[in-house]
RNA sequence: GCCGACGUGGCGGAAUUGGUAGACGCGCUGGAUUCAAAAUCCAGUUUCUUCGGAAGUGCGGGUUCGAUUCCCGCCGUCGGUACCA
């Protein structure tokens, strides 16, 4: 049989699929291992070879697994709710459960097609009724708990309803959106309404009028994470700032759980960098600064308290909810006015020009608690109402910001930390000695943060504290393709989360769900509103809300009585590896494993985080090609259409791979200058087009090892018919450069060189490289080999077809290890020797040990070593060919099936075991050593393999080349590193 | 600004705890085979060189018998994040 792996491809691809391989059962005896990808939103785009990585990477560490004796979980699903199919929806007028139906399963075909032993069966679709009614039941576990400091950990709210009946809020130390007090029959006092209104104030899953990022092109508030720089991280429209009652998840209360959480898991030291960085923990004291002719104290956070007595001024946020009274008569004009001005200010403008001092006296005073000292108050946009109090007590003398402030209103500057010591020291790195600070004097800066915060809470003007830049999880979106929530008003508006017989609450099918007139789309469907329950809530859950938990449901797909069995949750535990984008780093990590939490607060998992490993795969870009149409005038004045280059022209040196989704940003045109043939240096005015051009009908040249990408006039040509319209397209805005546009090649082509980013693959950047091309000419062993032999799998990466080759030859090789020239099945059944049985044991040491660091291009770099050794020694013998089959499959399954039943054995290659790495086959004889003088290698010697120190020292030594080196120079020192090497100091 | 990652031939990238830098592959050069091409096979391929060697892993120091690896200080690239008090 010659190697033709289209044929292997369609024929196993069949077995597996006949036979159920890749079944996975629910329990078992052996000792299990969870293998997760994150799961795609199933896109119209199809798969791209920027997906497969990681697929394949999971698949070859899932199939290494099973061979290594686990019952391994490794299953795939799509995250059908969200933003993308809505807008698409709503752009083309296809309903999303339709687009969604048919996306997911061409996913599902491409995957099948790439050998990815996906368990199918237990796949989940989170915006199917049977998934999102457990989706709905996860969030109800938010609804029907509260979170007990003291215990540090969840309890269910009947819990402190039986707490508020017998003691009121005495006593209560619950995670909560403000302080109240309330006595025992206080509680017993209210009403319905009035008891459900304490609770949300408890309840993990509350509502409340919050601050959000809403977006009025998308008609929804926003998540923190999905607003960047901004502006909406979908779509790159405005996000303002704005009061709106909101859904929310209480992650605040597990803050500290969650950062602790990082030191239990094994995530990049970046990864937890990150989500650290979001729960922003820091500590410092709060402060309580009398205010002049109020009873009220004015409440600080600062990180130094140290610094209190170089405090000159205060400022609050301006929509600090006391700004209104501490105004006196005289400053009420210019507070309104500021407030107007900082109002009218987007999220945008506030970001992007913090430089500008800002600001307006209230006219009110604070008397400095420590010092006595009488300090004006302010207001300033550079205080953030939702950060700490809202209010700080600025010491210009350490603070930038302050400084500026001061520098700004002429307010008086005391310098407390001297901090000649440490030139270049920031208020952050909190060193120094402690100056006009009264009892503080000579003190270090860490020595003095304790003695005033000590000072602080014995004289009852503050106290230690903690805080945390996260925020509650806004969980509300006024959209229409995401899970409804489900909760009912009754008459009095008093909201009930509806119990798990009456979930889910499913979506009533809409033809038109348009974000219009301020109003959910949900709300326009007025039967499904108003139903036997109640008035229903409108708002639907972020697309976060089906992808916390689905890593649970694969364990137990099929369950109707709960989101996860017993059973299964205790046999699978946990994740045991999670490979995905880095884009999801912080927000779904973060909220997965802060569901994780409550539920086993609760008792629901046995375990305290979601994912044990958690590797982030880089991403596989491709050039961005685009072709750019200039006006432009010449020296005599006259005015032409050019073409320009933007990376020539501007001089920017070499696009590189970003790594995030980051859209790419257009170089600028530095130098406007343009050498033309004929028409000489003309000066470019602008740009009148700025298109990108679809990959296929760019050919990839290298000028002086850069490399260039070249639209032929030609290629417009061959534009098939699905593109019709690109075609005619290109034609018109080709033709409008004529004149000068083309570069001539010796040959006669022309070309128009194009300007290029590397940036990830999108249909819309026309730059999409489909695996189905690839996988139909190469086979898909050598594609999924390939993309593993690209570099590391946590390295961003562009795709390159060529190298291609390189792999395809190293299988049509190892095949030929099988199978003689004509195509007869060539094993012989001969003991190999010594030499056969080292390239294999080496290369068996080798992929194991590389598979299991998820080092996959260095194993096929140890195959074709292996391959290549083999074919020198010409050898055949099954004892070295078999084991290699075995250690192959997990990389190239359709060829080691094929393979192995070659071998005369009966069943899958994917069941046998592992081959064992016996290390007696490495053991030699004799060893090569480098002899190195001062450090320097000259050469090598051989020696027994037994020899110690001395022999080897003393052979050493008597070698007529080593006299030759040493010359008449003498030996000093003789290092002996045995099976290592030998260096000598000469000198 | 802060946090994190990275910097090795023409290119993608290898190098166990510090121990022969450049594995493997691409590309390129030469050769074999062929009427010819493709494919395949063989050899070479860091740079400089007076052909003895010498230099070399972003730059400058340090530790060490020995540094791509460890330490200090720079430079550059990429990513995340930011009036966070």
């Amino acid at each position: 049989m010659k190697f033709d792996p289209t044929l292997l491809d369609a024929k196993w691809q069949k077995y597996w699929r006949d036979n159920e391989t890749y079944r996975t059962e629910t329990t078992s005896d052996k000792p299990k291992y969870y293998v997760l990808d994150m799961f795609p939103y199933p896109s119209g785009a199809g798969l791209h070879v920027g997906h497969p990585l990681g697929y394949i990477a999971s698949d070859i560490y899932s199939r290494y697994k099973r061979q290594r004796g686990f019952n391994v979980l490794h299953p795939m699903g799509f995250d059908a709710f969200g933003l993308p199919a809505e807008q698409y929806a709503i752009d083309t007028g296809v309903h999303p459960s339709v687009s969604t139906e048919k996306n997911m399963a061409r996913y599902k075909d491409q995957m099948e097609r790439l050998a990815l032993s996906f368990d199918w069966s237990r796949a989940v679709n989170t915006s199917d009724p049977k998934y999102y009614k457990w989706t709905q039941w996860t969030i109800s576990r938010f609804w029907h708990n509260w979170y007990d400091k003291a215990q540090k950990k969840a309890r269910p709210i009947s819990e402190l309803i039986a707490h508020l009946e017998a003691n009121g809020t005495e006593g209560l130390q619950a995670a909560q959106t403000e302080e109240l007090s309330l006595s025992a029959s206080d509680w017993k006092a209210l009403d319905k309404k009035g008891r459900s209104e304490v609770l949300m104030n408890y309840r993990l899953a509350y509502r409340s009028v919050s601050t959000v990022n809403w977006c009025e092109e998308l008609g929804s508030v926003l998540a923190n994470d999905e607003v960047k720089d901004g502006k909406s991280e979908r779509g790159g429209h405005p996000v303002e700032q704005r009061p709106m009652v909101q859904w929310s998840l209480r992650i605040t209360a597990y803050a500290e759980r969650l950062l602790q959480g990082l030191d239990t898991v094994d995530y990049s030291e970046g990864l937890k960098a990150q989500q650290a960085n979001w729960i922003g923990k820091s500590t410092g004291a709060l402060a309580y600064f009398d205010i002049e002719g109020h009873e009220e104290r004015l409440t600080v956070y600062t990180t130094r308290p140290d610094t209190i007595f170089g405090v000159t001024f205060m400022v609050l946020a301006p929509e600090h909810e006391w700004v209104d009274q501490l105004t006196t008569p005289e400053q009420q004009a210019e507070i309104d006015k500021y407030q107007t001005y900082v109002a009218g200010r987007t999220e945008l403008e506030r970001q992007q020009d913090v430089k500008t001092v800002s600001g307006a006296f209230t006219g009110s005073y604070c008397i400095n608690p420590l010092n006595g000292k009488r300090v004006p108050i302010y207001i300033a946009e550079y205080v953030l109402k939702d950060y700490g109090t809202g209010a700080i007590m600025a010491v210009p003398s350490d603070d930038e910001r302050d400084k500026r402030f001061a520098e700004h209103f002429g307010i008086e500057i005391i310098q407390v930390v001297d901090k000649t010591d440490y030139p270049g020291a920031t208020l952050k790195d909190k060193v120094g000695v402690m100056i006009n600070s009264g009892f503080m004097n000579g003190m270090q800066v860490p020595e003095a943060i304790k003695a005033a915060t000590q000072k602080l809470e014995e004289q009852g003007r503050g106290q230690y504290d903690v805080n945390y830049r996260i925020r509650d999880l806004v969980f509300s979106r006024q959209r229409y393709w995401g899970e409804p929530w489900p909760i009912v008003y009754d008459q009095d508006g008093v909201p009930e989360f509806l119990p798990t017989e009456q979930l889910p609450v499913e979506l009533p099918p809409m033809e038109d769900f348009r974000y219009r007139d301020g109003k959910a789309p949900l709300e326009r469907a007025t039967d499904w509103v108003n139903s036997e329950h109640g008035r229903r809530e409108t708002d639907t859950m972020p697309a976060t809300a089906g992808s916390n938990w689905y890593y649970l449901r694969y364990m137990d797909p099929h369950n109707e009585e709960a989101f996860v069995g017993q059973d299964a949750v205790n046999y699978w535990q946990d994740v045991d590896l999670y490979l995905g984008g880095v884009e999801h780093a912080v927000s779904h990590i973060l909220y997965s494993r802060l569901c994780h939490k409550l539920w086993f607060d609760i008792g629901l998992v046995p375990t305290r985080e979601p994912y044990k490993k958690l590797f982030n795969q880089g991403m596989i870009g491709a050039p961005i090609t685009s072709i750019h149409l200039a006006r432009a005038t010449a020296e005599d004045g006259s005015e032409h259409k050019v073409w320009v280059n933007f990376q020539t022209s501007a001089g920017g040196g070499i696009p590189r791979m970003p790594t995030s989704s980051n859209e790419v940003s257009q170089t600028e045109i530095r130098d406007r200058k343009v050498d033309v043939p004929g028409l000489g240096t003309l000066t470019i005015q602008e740009i009148e087009l700025d298109r990108k051009v679809p990959l296929r009908l760019v050919e990839e040249t290298s000028v002086d090892n850069e490399a260039s990408f070249r639209l032929y006039r030609k290629a417009i040509d061959e534009l098939d018919k699905d593109d019709a319209q690109d075609a005619a397209y290109f034609r018109q805005i080709l033709s409008q450069g004529e004149a000068i546009a083309w570069t001539k090649e010796k040959d006669g082509r022309e070309y128009v060189e194009l300007s290029y980013v590397m940036g990830k693959m999108s249909k819309s950047k026309y730059n999409v490289i489909n695996p189905d091309d690839i996988c139909a000419r190469y086979g898909v062993d050598c594609f999924r080999m390939y993309e593993m032999f690209l570099g590391p799998l946590d390295q961003a990466k562009p795709w390159s077809v060529s190298g291609i080759d390189g792999v395809y030859r190293f299988l049509r090789r190892f095949w030929g290890l099988f199978y003689d020239e004509t195509g007869n099945f060539n094993v012989s059944d001969v003991e190999p020797g010594k030499a056969e049985m080292k390239s294999v044991h080496t290369c068996i040491q080798k992929v194991t040990d590389d598979i299991e660091k998820l080092s996959f291009n260095t194993c096929v770099s140890a195959f074709m070593v292996a391959t290549n050794e083999l074919i020198k020694l010409k050898a055949n013998q099954r004892d070295v060919l078999e084991p290699l089959v075995r250690l192959i499959a997990p990389f190239a399954p359709h060829l080691a099936e094929e393979l192995y039943a070659a071998l005369g054995h009966d069943g899958s290659v994917h069941h046998t075991h592992w081959p064992a790495f016996e290390p007696k086959w490495l053991v030699e004889d004799s060893v090569t050593l480098p002899i190195a003088f001062n450090g320097k290698t000259r050469f090598t010697l051989e020696f027994p393999a037994d020899a110690d120190k001395a022999t080897v020292e003393a052979a050493v030594l008597a070698n007529a080349q080593v006299q030759q080196q040493i010359g008449n120079k003498s030996v000093k020192r003789v290092i002996v590193v045995p099976g290592r090497m030998v260096n000598m100091v000469v000198g």
